[in-house]
Parts: C-alpha cells; structure tokens; sequence
DNA sequence: TCGTGATATTTTGTATTCAGAATTCATAGT
DNA sequence: ACTATGAATTCTGAATACAAAATATCACGA
C-alpha cells in the first residue's frame, strides 16, 4: 500500500471545503483561528497556511488585522464564476485528445441518463455532476488549466448548498448534458463546446433566483 | 496621506516576483526559507506564506519535507499559460462595456503606435506591453477573472526575461497590438477577441524557440 | 573503487510565544 | 439617555522554538 504523506495545510484545506459543503460556515462570519485550530486538533500555523490558500482561491475573503471570513454569497460573484468556469471547461473541450473524447463520450451519455432520482440526496446528486464534468475534461492535455479549473470550481462550492430541494432543474441538468454527449459522439466538437458553454449559463440562471440579493 | 499597511506576505510576494522578473533565481534551484528570510529582513513565517501563495499560483512547485522551488520552464507549460490567458482575457473583452472600449480603443491605438524602440530595455518593453493589455481589459466588468488573469499571468513571469534581445518581434508585437486597437475602434468586438487570441498564440511561437528543450 | 550503513548536519513542518492591532466594555461627562 | 474616552480583553500577524524528515559526511567492507 501506498503510504500517504502531506502537507497538514493541505488535509486542512479539504477537511474546510467538507465542512463548507456541508454548510457547516456561515457566510460572512469571521473565522477565530485559535478555536478552529483547536478543534482541527492542529496548531494556528498550518491552519492559517490553508486559509491563505483558500483566500487565493477566492473562498474567503481576508483584512489586515481582522483575519479571514467565508466571503458572503452574491449573484453577482456567481454569474462571474460560471462565465470564467464556462469558458474554461469550454477551453478544456479545445484541447483535448478527440479520440479520447470519442472513447468517453458513450460513458458520458450514460452518465446523463443515469443522472440521480430526484429522491436522492442533494450530497449524492453534486458528486454525480461534478464526475460528469471531470470526466468531461479528462482528456485534456492543458494541466494547468485543470489545475485552475478544480481551483475556481472550488470557490463556487459555497453556491452549491444554495440550490437544495428543488427537482426541475434536474431534468434540465441531465438534459443538457446528454446533448453534449451526443454532439461529442457525433464529433462535433465546436458545437459540443458551444453546449456545454450554454449548461453552465443555464445552470447559472436557474440558481440565480436561490442566491440572497444582497448583491 | 492614506498610510499604507499591507501584511508582510504580500509585500515578500511582490518582492520575490520583482527578483523573479529580474532573472535573480535560477530555475529549479530549491529555496532555503532561512537564508532567504534572514535576506528580506523577516521571520521564516510570513515569507513561508508567501511562498505557498506563489505556489498556488504556479510560480513556484513544492514538495512534501523539501520545501519550494521556482518552478523549470518549459515549452509545454508556456503553451499552457497561453492558451488560459488568451481565452481569460478574450472572455474579459466580451464581459466588457462596450461603451467603455470605444472610449479607451484610440489610447491603445496610441500606446500601440508608440511601442518602445528596440533600443529600450527589456524591462520597459515589457512594462509597457503589461500596461496595454491592463488597459484592454479595465473595462471589464467580472473582478474574478480579472484577478484571475493576474494570478495566471504571475506564473508567466518566469518565462518575461528569456525574450531579451530579439528586435523583430517587436514590430510583430505592435502590429498586432494596433489591428487588435483598430477592430475595437470600428466596433467589431468578436473579431478584436478573435485578433487578441492570435496575438498570445503568435506571441507564444515567437518566444517557444528561446526556450531551452527539456520540455 | 564502489557500495552500504551509521551518524551528523541541515532544513523543513509544526507548535508555541510574543507584540501589537481591533474590539468590547465600562465609565465619565454632557 | 447618549456620546466620548480609555482601559481591558480578544484576536491576529509575526517571531521564535522545537521535532522530525531529508541530506550530507564518513567509516567500513566487498
């Protein structure tokens, strides 16, 4: 077996996007270090090395001298985000092997069709959409721009409780991402591009309405 | 006077980039956090999150109980950066005001035709190229990407100082710079974008042969 | 001469401590 | 009653201390 070795700031920086997703933080409310480090079981120093990275990734948001907090929600920042993760995710389709997404693209119809009862767990339905889009983009030969794509989708992970407990959407979700299949099956790639561009502008303005309007 | 008060990360951030611009560190050489630190005037812990910071950003690899080091270059990586940047900031001119580029086209126009002499520093030439495509996209209305394309961009630093001493690009540079001024200026916004990606792409050819093969 | 293993040294990763800024709370004055 | 002022407290930002991992050194034997 393979002996696993990281970072504390790294398993620290996971254990926070759980807790995140789990809704687990406020929004907005500051982070006292000294208790969540306490409670981590792990000293202030890698924990404050993994709230920097985090402030990086723009799921919190950090002031001199008054620390780090989950920066508030808006639909403004979130309208930002998808049209950045379209594009990428859109980019990612560009420079991928075509043959490998031919090879994938059966799987992802499959995927799509298998898309989660509307019973299912909201946890369950998130982990089945993010797999579809990482498979999507596996075949990219772009690592960085994986890299960067796994970074900014996690700071939209603050979004992803907000859109619980309605189920139209779902049909909606699974539909669109059958037609990318499809029209990567078909090999057509530029118009492949153009739809999965349009699910996330979608999927975006279905949450909008979920989102506070602090704005 | 407004007094400035920044945490001592990010002012060791932007230090250790200006080095990295000036050529100070050699590529792939491991960093010593104490010599360095004792060099700066700080402790070991703000600049070590400074150094996680640019590892996050791609500046800089790190590996687990052997600290950082500035990252090899490489032709592949550098297509890489390229390819995000150029899609980044074409979706950046697209989330534009359009009223806001109209005002602003005549100004690039201007700074394209005043492209340093060959005869500048290198420095210059690429302070001044920085400023044009800042100005390009100051319109842009999406604050993530915009700090996203400055995080993308710290990454590309390393590559800045290997195109020191080639005149012909120059001209190419400028050429392109005043078609991408001049689609702006007759309001053709998808052919600008579209002038804008060929530029990074060009760019990228022009310096992929300076860059030492260990790809 | 080369490889192997034990030991010493260096360097990182993490914990703890210290100093100063921000906030809170209480009190005095209007 | 309300504001302003200042002390006390809390918390962050930075420095220092400590432990463990990695690397270097060197002796020894094939």
């Amino acid at each position: 077996m393979p002996i696993e070795r990281r970072p504390l700031r790294e398993q620290i920086r996971e254990e926070l996007l759980t807790r995140l997703d789990r809704g687990d933080f406020a929004a907005g409310t500051d982070i006292n270090e000294v208790a969540l480090a306490a409670e981590l079981g792990v000293s202030r120093t890698p924990l404050r090395e993994a709230l920097i990275t985090l402030a990086g990734e723009g799921v919190l948001e950090s002031s001199q001298g008054r620390g780090f907090r989950f920066a508030p929600v808006s639909r403004k920042e979130f309208r930002e985000l998808c049209e950045i993760v379209a594009a990428l995710e859109s980019l990612a389709l560009d420079c991928s092997d075509p043959a490998h997404l031919r090879r994938i693209a059966p799987r992802l119809l499959t995927m799509a069709q298998e898309f989660p009862d509307r019973i299912a767990e909201q946890q369950e339905i998130e982990r089945h959409d993010d797999e579809w889009h990482d498979l999507l983009v596996s075949g990219c030969r772009n690592e960085r721009l994986l890299d960067l794509i796994t970074s900014v989708k996690a700071g939209m992970r603050r979004y992803a409780h907000l859109l619980a407990g309605d189920d139209t959407p779902l049909e909606r979700e699974a539909t669109e991402h059958r037609l990318v299949a499809e029209l990567l099956i078909a090999g057509d790639l530029p118009k492949a591009a153009q739809a999965l561009r349009d699910n996330w502008v979608n999927g975006m303005e279905r949450m909008m309405s979920r989102i506070p309007s602090a704005d």
